[in-house]
Parts: structure tokens; C-alpha cells; sequence
DNA sequence: GTGGTCTAGACCACT
DNA sequence: GTGGTCTAGACCACC
């Protein structure tokens, strides 16, 4: 039973894009398998307790970026499509991150030893419970 | 020569943001010493061509973080740096960055001491020294 | 019943800062409970009658302070009380105050003891609980 | 040797402000007594690094509330007026600083026993140095 | 000259 | 509907 989806609220990242975050990251993580069924778009909302428009905005940019489709009749599923990245490619979609966590930590006082034992922290949250801590 | 700041329009982050983040990490830095004046307000928006209330929109976040000072009809200087944040509210700002960078980061295959080098790289980049002195 | 902020004009303070003046101390005072709903700019804005912006202005610097939370196109809410300043930070807050105050008290004649009672009797009228539960 | 006016800079009361408080201070606290002489414009300005017309502003307003006045060829020096208040006046007069204050305590989360202290060790302050710590 | 405040009106993103 | 940002222009106090 994959693709729990849950949001929080009073964060600042958009409610759609935590849904296309999240759906993103068990794609890759393989909490959610190539084929799988994805929630309705109006039972997601109903679970979420968010406006329709808001999941139906959030699963109209995964289908644009083709980790969804729709099977006629039977709802939305992952696609098995697996991005081939290029190492640079990783980089520059990782880049912007690690300076923005830079800026703002040094603004902060916190040294890059601190820094990197919160993120391998993170890290590890992320790798027991995917769906769940995050 | 001291707190050249410079925007650049068509990023996302606001004006006003880019501002006062760039004042903070030369605060942090080292670039920019206690007791040193920042531009006017009048004289960096013609600089930066933007509306004065913009800059001044800025320099009220800067100065009621109590990082600069403003004395009246002879401009701003920064203050002397001085913990204003408990620890924990530092951790809460923190923490969402780390997290978004933790998840794009598994997605895209890193493991966190790949990580832990660039963030440290990062860091060095931003000319930081030992947290506490900074 | 909840938040009813009112502003008086012609009075030396700004309307932005009675505002969150007002918003703080009903926080503090427990007026208003965490969760709660603070009205909207633009509502409170023509109850005011003032310009929206000045309410806007009002609201971001509570929102900076980690007062507030806004969730994007549902208004605004408190936030869970907690400690976001150092001591030696909420000390030099409140310094300037008790210096202006000992100091026209001395000029006007009374003597520590009775100001102690007249401030026993302001936080009183404030509604103060013990500190730390404030 | 008395009337050695200090102002800080950095500080949100406007320099004019600080000089006329001081002055106000020194002659209620008898720091200074009727009939001595006060520095003179040009000389305080110098003194304090401000512009003259900083200190003709403090003292227009000193002498217009009598409390200093100008003998012809010898400057300018402090009167023997006495201000007799009644109870009621000096009330009204210090009710709106006490009331600030608590409100600015309460929301930074003192308590009036803490406020109490601060007070008194504030006004023992004034009362050891009242020029010197001020 | 400086910063501080307020108004008016515009555009955008999110729900 | 909501808040977030930016612009333009005004008035004030202080130096």
C-alpha cells in the first residue's frame, strides 16, 4: 500500500507541490511501483481536506512531466518511465539547494560540521520512513 | 570598499529578499564590519533601479532584526553582531531548507557524504569561519 | 469573539505598529488562543478604514516574528507560542523603556516602591499570567 | 562641575530629545542648581559631534518651557523655576510610560516581578550617577 | 540630505 | 476569495 500523500499545513511550500514533491519522491525511492493505481483526484482532495482544483493542478504537472498517465477508465497510475540523468544534470538540479541551506544556515551561525550532521540526519529520516516522516 | 549589493531581476526571490540576505552574510561573513554605514536608501535604490521603497522595505526587516541601526538623518550602520535567536527558532528556520534538500537529493541518487562534501564546499565558499566568531 | 482590534488616530504611534502591538498582546495575554483566525487583510482593512497595505505591513512583521502563519489563500492564523528570542535579546527590548521610565519617575518624585506597585497594577489590567505559560 | 551631557548614538530618541531629558533630569535631581550656567551652542555641539542647530533645537524648547533662560552677555543659564505638580499631574504624566512598558514586558514574556526588580535597580542607577550613567 | 509612515493602485500565485 | 510583492508619490521628523 504505497503513496500515502499527506501535507502539512502552515508550511510554505504550496499545497499542489507538496503533492507532486511527494509523489516524486516514492517514484524514486520505489515506495511506489511503476503501474501503480494513484488516488482520485477528488478522493485525494476529500482525504486531504483541500480544494479539488488544488490535486487536479498538482496532477496536471505530473502528467506534463509524464510520471503519470492516465489509463482510460481505470484512474491514474505511475508510469515506468526512469529519468537517465546526467551527472551534471544531477548537480545543477542539486546546486541551487545546497546554497540556499548555506546562505541561510551561515546567516544563522550554524558551521559546516553542525550542517552536516543535521543533514545526514535528514537523510536518514528520509531512508527509514519515506512516506511517513516526511 | 564595503557591502556592494547587487540583484538580479527575472530570479524568483524577490528584490527586497535578495537585499536583505546579501547584507546578512556580509554580516556573517566577515565582509561587512560593525559600525560600518550601508548605502542610503535613495542612493542604492538609484543604484540598483529600484523603487527607494523597496530598499527601504529591506532595511526595516534588517533593522528590526536588530542588525543594522539607523541614525536619524545620517543614515544606517551595522550594529555589532549579537545572538538575537534561541537556539531552537534557529533550528526551526533551518530545518525546512535541509529538508527539501535531503529529499531532492535521494531522488537524484546522492548519499549523504556526497552531500556533506558539497555543503562543506559551499560553506568555504561563502568565506565561513568558526561559528561562533562570526 | 476573538481579535477585535481597534486603532486610534491622531495618536503618535503608527497604525501598523498598534496593530501588532494589539495582535501581541492578545497572544501574550491569551486573548487569542494558538490556531485561531486573524482577519483579513482586506477585512480589516475597511473595518479600519485604513489602506490595505497598512495592514499588510502589520501582518508581515508578525508573520516574521513567527507570530502569525499565513496558508496561502486561506487567510491567516496564530501560531503556537514559542520562545523565538535570547534573553540577553528580550532584556535589550525592554531596557530602553524601563530607563525612560525610571527616569521621568525620579524627575516627578516617586520612589521605586510606589512605581513597582503602579506597574503590579498595569500587567494586572493586562491580563498577565505567570511568565512562562504566557 | 555639573550639566556634562552625554548622548548615545544608535539609540531610537532623537539627539535633541536626549539633551532636553538631560538637562530636565539634572535640574529636577538638583545635579544641577538654578543659576548655573549651561554649555553653550556651539561649544555643547562641538563637545557632542552633532550639528549645532541639533542643540539650539534642545534648548528653544528648554527655554520655552522656562526652564532655562538667556542672561544677556552671559549665555544662558538654568532658572529657579520650580514645577509644583499635584498628585493627579505627576500621575498623568508617568501612566503612559508605566503603561508601555508593561504591555512591551508582557509580550516578551516578563513578569511583574521581574519588571519590579529591573525598576528598582534602574532607578538605584539613576540615583548613584545621575549624569554619569544616564 | 536622511529614514519612517501612509496611501493608491497594480500584478502575481494559491485556494 | 486570500496573501505577497512592487511601484509611485506624498508628508513628516531629524540632522
Amino acid at each position: 500500500m504505497a503513496l500515502r500523500i499527506k501535507i502539512q499545513t502552515g508550511c510554505d511550500t504550496p499545497i499542489y507541490r507538496q503533492i507532486v514533491d511527494q509523489v516524486h519522491l516514492a517514484a524514486a525511492t520505489g515506495t511506489a511501483k511503476p503501474g501503480e493505481a494513484v488516488p482520485s483526484i477528488r478522493g485525494l482532495a476529500e482525504q486531504l481536506v483541500v480544494n479539488p482544483n488544488t490535486v487536479a493542478k498538482a496532477y496536471a504537472e505530473l502528467r506534463n512531466e509524464g510520471l503519470i498517465e492516465s489509463q482510460q477508465g481505470r484512474g491514474m497510475t505511475l508510469c515506468d518511465r526512469r529519468e537517465v540523468l546526467t551527472d551534471s544534470e544531477r548537480m545543477r538540479r542539486v546546486r541551487p539547494l545546497l546554497s540556499d541551506l548555506a546562505k541561510q544556515a551561515v546567516m544563522l551561525g550554524f558551521n559546516a560540521q553542525e550542517l552536516s550532521r543535521m543533514l545526514k540526519d535528514e537523510c536518514k529520516a528520509l531512508g527509514q520512513r519515506p512516506s511517513k516522516g516526511a
